[in-house]
DNA sequence: GATTTTTTGTTAAACGTTTACTTTATAAGT
DNA sequence: ACTTATAAAGTAAACGTTTAACAAAAAATC
């Protein structure tokens, strides 16, 4: 026979004092003498008794649970993210739910809904919306929501994210110091801030320089490691010698192509990539890439949830770090 | 201002029927004529009204909530379970709660209490502890567990795990059979069923070739790169031409040391890795792997955690599957 | 046309906590 | 000794659902 698990009746009646008073011990919400208390627990122990999360949630409103919505967590950045989250929301007594919506904006919408219904007490997100307003409607006001990595076009409110402009600019710039001149780039799909930042660091800082962009050196990939590898072919064709790749997975695919045609980096051709936490064999060689602090974003993000969730009074706050631009390789 | 969130009696009293009726047209608990049907439905759109999932949760005691207890989601290859996980509860309507254990007993203890105490329908674990004796205090009889890649000594019930000895035996025996007799052998720390049996592979299958068992060509490593690396050298030192990596991560730091000598796997070592998830660019270099159906995995257990919450009669099912040796590189 | 069955809805009692309000006992102030 | 303040704990009303038990109306059966 399966005996129940114990209530806090049971509890109550073991001890000999009211339901209040176990509740007040359990939590801390009042005074109790020392006697009653050290009663109570000995009750808690004997009956291995723990509350009920549910009815507890039901009650207080509270779930000590936060959402993390996150476009690709089968991706190293987003899985180191998801990584840090869990461990920043667990130092503050919160536990993670995710979704992972595989950029589509249905699983996203179905995420939104669900967590915001009774699930989560906040969320971190990093939308594959570009408009705040598509999301929006799914957001009842006042819900706590910490927008991480990329900011959706019209939003106003808790935000963490990566500026990588600086860092691609200075990457760039450097090259054309080195006397670079051909300098190519791929594109990453999309025009979510994180990827739009890039565009304009690379546009800025050949401009500064006077260097007419050249179209031919632009490419549009696909955010594929099959895409970097055919547009660095084009590239190279078209006889740059230097690359600014936009997005770590592409990059993988060029520097197979690279490899494929005998071409090394760092000698025949500089590579400037976003750096990535998955290949760490990349250490090796001669490319040079822009950091950006995933885990310090996730870390901010968390605390910035349960910040707002604690004190929803508390503006808006919208934090932005930096990338870092690493010349000697990873 | 903001008004309050509709509830169930505020659909009630618009459609005109009593809160039973929009319960179940909500959950199709009962016939519902089409007419009211429809009213009820009109109400709930004109509310923008959603149930308390607390509430329900409460009443009903399910969460529909599943626990992914791992000990290190920074790890590729728990990582791609997770995802899986996910993935595949998100199509049975259940979602997921993540716990990093960081292979820490008091993190998974403190883990299972909570998913145990109402937070969780049921749990998928990757459990740190090599007895299931220990684990055992923090789940409540009856209680929905599935446990995953790792078996806990004296475990009965649901789980899911590779088998590698088949894959580790023929990897070594087919280095045998190629005339390769110094083999060396990099082990994993630590008694988890996953790790024994790559042990048990390697030495049965010297043992059937007759080669006797040489202590010095078995290193015990950590775990981690760098005890690759060293365990490496001092392999390369005593002369042997073959190896057996029992970790990806220490694997890493081992062909960095070859590399830093000069030696050229598949030339002048032939080298066993268990394949990983995360080095890609091992594809080009002549590394023997094997393979664990990670993803499969996590989808079985994912389908077996939901059949059991929802059939608790159900007798346990010991789910193995089989790891595969790859010749021929990644 | 009376009885039974089916269809469609309603009523109200849980579920296990938290917490505002009330009570009792004890100490302090006059 | 009487009131007043303080300390410690108890009472009972929520919280928003689900669902068993019940009721009324309509349809079917005799």
């Amino acid at each position: 026979m399966q005996r129940m698990k114990a209530k806090i009746t049971d509890v109550a009646k073991m001890a000999g004092v009211s339901i209040a008073t176990v509740s007040h011990v359990m939590n801390g919400t009042r005074y109790v003498s020392e006697n009653t208390r050290k009663k109570v627990e000995k009750a808690i122990k004997a009956l291995d008794y723990s509350p009920n999360i549910s009815a507890r949630s039901f009650k207080t409103g509270r779930r000590n649970l936060i959402g993390y919505v996150a476009p690709d967590i089968g991706n190293r950045f987003f899985a180191l993210i998801l990584e840090e989250i869990e461990d920043t929301l667990s130092l503050h007594g919160y536990n993670l739910v995710v979704v992972n919506t595989r950029e589509d904006y249905d699983r996203e919408i179905a995420g939104l809904k669900l967590l915001t219904s009774g699930i989560a007490d906040g969320i971190i997100i990093a939308s594959t919306f570009q408009n705040y307003a598509e999301m929006q409607p799914y957001l009842p006001a006042g819900f706590p929501v910490v927008q991480i990595d990329r900011l959706p076009a019209g939003y106003v409110g808790d935000s963490v994210r990566v500026s990588t402009f600086a860092a691609v600019k200075a990457a760039v710039s450097d090259l054309i110091a080195e006397g670079y001149t051909r300098i190519g780039y791929i594109a990453s799909i999309g025009r979510l801030s994180s990827t739009v930042e890039r565009d304009r660091g690379y546009r800025q800082a050949l401009e500064e320089a006077g260097i007419p962009l050249d179209p031919d050196l632009i490419m549009q990939g696909d955010a594929r490691s099959r895409s970097g590898y055919d547009c660095m072919k084009k590239l190279v064709d078209a006889g740059v010698n230097a690359v600014f790749i936009s997005n770590s997975v592409m990059a993988s695919g060029a520097m197979s192509y690279l490899d494929n045609c005998g071409m090394q980096i760092g000698r025949d051709i500089q590579v400037v990539s976003m750096r990535d936490y998955e290949w760490h064999r990349f250490q090796k060689e001669a490319v040079r890439t822009i950091e950006q602090p995933a885990k310090e974003m996730a870390r901010l993000a968390a605390q910035q949830v349960v910040e707002r969730i604690e004190n929803p009074q508390l503006p808006g706050r919208e934090t932005i770090l930096r990338a870092t631009y690493h010349k000697d390789g990873m």
